[in-house]
DNA sequence: AAAAAAC
């Protein structure tokens, strides 16, 4: 591509200036992107960089069984399938071998025990294997890393934060930032339980629930090792010198690329990023997330110049294991009848579900629809309170809710290993469109079925004709043929669609 | 015609 009008900076460039660049940039690129459905454009690879090898990254087999309350799945298994495969990138001249075992990480007993006692973890899966010794060699490169849905980012950025850390200083030394306080939480439970043994804090910085309000200045300083939250409270502590950015040694963007996106987070992102590099000179960066759009990627790969590069095609997105059909209804309330009558009779029996909308009055109208039909379901969204909200995430988490009724505050990221079944009863469209599917969403979305290779189904309902238009449209981006349930009066046509997707019986 | 974050 042509990069010409670059002003000579001897410096590593500021997210600023690649702001900038970015927004002359967006006016082209906007024009180009209406057409791009069907673009399957190379990421554009620097051209120092040096291809290592294509790996391939597929789907582990299902081996948790059936339900169990643990959340402690093995890691994944995975196949040296060709179904699904990932690019890796390397700059500058380092030779990574990725690992076979976390014991060739060099990891401390503390941390394995984490990974083996704690996590049930027997070895690393392939985007670990591949993603920890870039994450882990010196001079520790930063790294754009993207992978399925359900393949373990988590455990790859986890462990390079606990890793990074000198358990023995108590100042903050890494900060991971999140899209939404429900990925942070759980995130930081994560790290918990997988530094377990090392005796590594984590400070979670979200906005408290009412009731714990004090104002920042009241605040304590944070000493945890680790800080984990979002954009507004990391950037407000920040502000109030409540965490000192001094000495962080790693940064991480968790869903990396709606943090970096304009119509995201990346003002945000930009602004504590330059504070913590001011700071912090030479922080390692890391960016993780299940998609990149073109438009997002160009982004970020010119913001990380100088670092290792992880990228999946779109086409090998979608993961096999979780079957997606389509639904032609006549109205909403067809919706809400094919979800209790169809739907439940059979889906209901088998695991939890998650319906996503496109509206916080949505979430309560459905509910309402729902519980009027005797059928028990909570609903979240962003403008609950804060205990409201951790109230109902505990309770699906603990499996006392089967059917949670959400916006899209869920859609990325949200880990719960029962959910095996996802209904779109709105379709996630690009906002300020009518008929342009949100791709990224909807793969985030369906990804909350089918965790770590599990067996998993998702509804698309469908009414009228802009419906049917977004769901062609992703079918086409994706080359994914998603099959039509018939009838949606017919009990057997859903039972039928289950079964072959490996639900029931 | 919006979800998210946060003031």
């Amino acid at each position: 591509m042509a990069d010409g009008g670059k002003p000579p900076t001897p410096e590593k460039k500021s997210w600023a200036d690649v702001e900038e660049e970015e927004e002359a940039k967006a006016k082209a690129a906007a024009a180009a992107e209406a057409a791009s459905s069907s673009s399957s454009n190379e990421p554009a690879v620097d051209a120092q960089a040096k291809q290592i090898e294509a790996l391939s990254l597929s789907v582990p087999e299902e081996h948790g069984g059936s339900g169990g309350g643990g959340d402690d799945q093995g890691p994944p298994l995975l196949d040296d399938s060709d179904e699904s495969q990932i690019q890796a990138v390397t700059s500058g001249g380092t030779v990574y071998e990725s690992a076979a075992a976390f014991e060739d990480l060099k990891l401390t007993p503390e941390l394995l025990k984490g990974l083996h006692d704690e996590m049930g973890f027997s070895r690393p899966s392939k985007i670990q294997a591949v993603t920890l010794p870039m994450i882990l060699t010196p001079p520790y490169k930063d790294l754009i890393a993207q992978a399925h849905n359900g393949s373990g980012k988590t455990t790859c950025f986890v462990l390079g934060m606990l890793s990074r850390v000198d358990p023995n200083r108590k100042v903050t030394q890494a900060i991971c930032i999140c899209p939404t306080r429900e990925l942070a939480q759980q995130n930081k439970s994560v790290l918990m339980r997988m530094g377990k043994f090392t005796g590594i804090t984590c400070a979670c910085a979200i906005p408290p629930a009412q009731k714990d309000y004090v104002p920042i200045a009241k605040m304590p300083k944070i000493t945890d090792q680790v800080v984990i939250g979002t954009s507004g409270t990391l950037m407000k502590w920040i502000n109030h010198k409540k965490i000192l950015t001094n000495d962080i040694k790693i940064l991480v963007f968790d869903e990396a690329d709606h943090m970096l996106a304009e119509d995201g987070f990346r003002s945000d992102s930009e602004r504590i990023m330059r504070d913590i590099q001011r700071s912090a000179g030479g922080c390692q960066v890391l960016l993780f997330s299940a998609t990149f759009n073109e438009r997002v990627k160009d982004f970020v790969t010119r913001v990380i110049k100088d670092g290792n590069q992880i990228f999946v095609k779109k086409e090998e997105l979608t993961l096999e294991k979780v079957k997606q059909y389509k639904v032609q209804v006549p109205d909403e309330r067809a919706k809400i009848a094919v979800i209790k009558d169809k739907i439940f009779e059979f889906g209901q029996k088998v695991g939890q579900v998650i319906i996503f909308v496109r509206t916080k009055q949505s979430t309560k109208d459905v509910h309402n629809a729902l519980t009027l039909e005797d059928y028990v379901c909570s609903s979240i969204q962003g403008s609950l309170d804060q205990s409201e909200r951790e109230k109902i995430i505990q309770e699906f988490k603990n499996g006392y809710t089967k059917v949670l009724i959400s916006t899209d505050v869920l859609a990325r990221g949200f880990d719960q290993a029962q959910v095996n079944l996802v209904i779109n009863y709105d379709m996630p469209i690009k906002f300020g469109t009518r008929d342009e599917p949100d791709y990224e969403v909807y793969l985030h979305r369906i990804g909350r079925a089918g965790r770590f290779g599990r067996k998993g189904a998702v509804f698309n309902l469908l009414c009228g004709e802009t419906d049917n238009t977004v769901m062609r449209k992703i079918e086409t981006y994706f080359q994914h043929n998603v099959p039509e349930v018939r009838n949606w009066q017919s009990e057997e046509d859903f039972e039928r669609a289950l079964k072959d997707a490996g639900l029931v019986e």
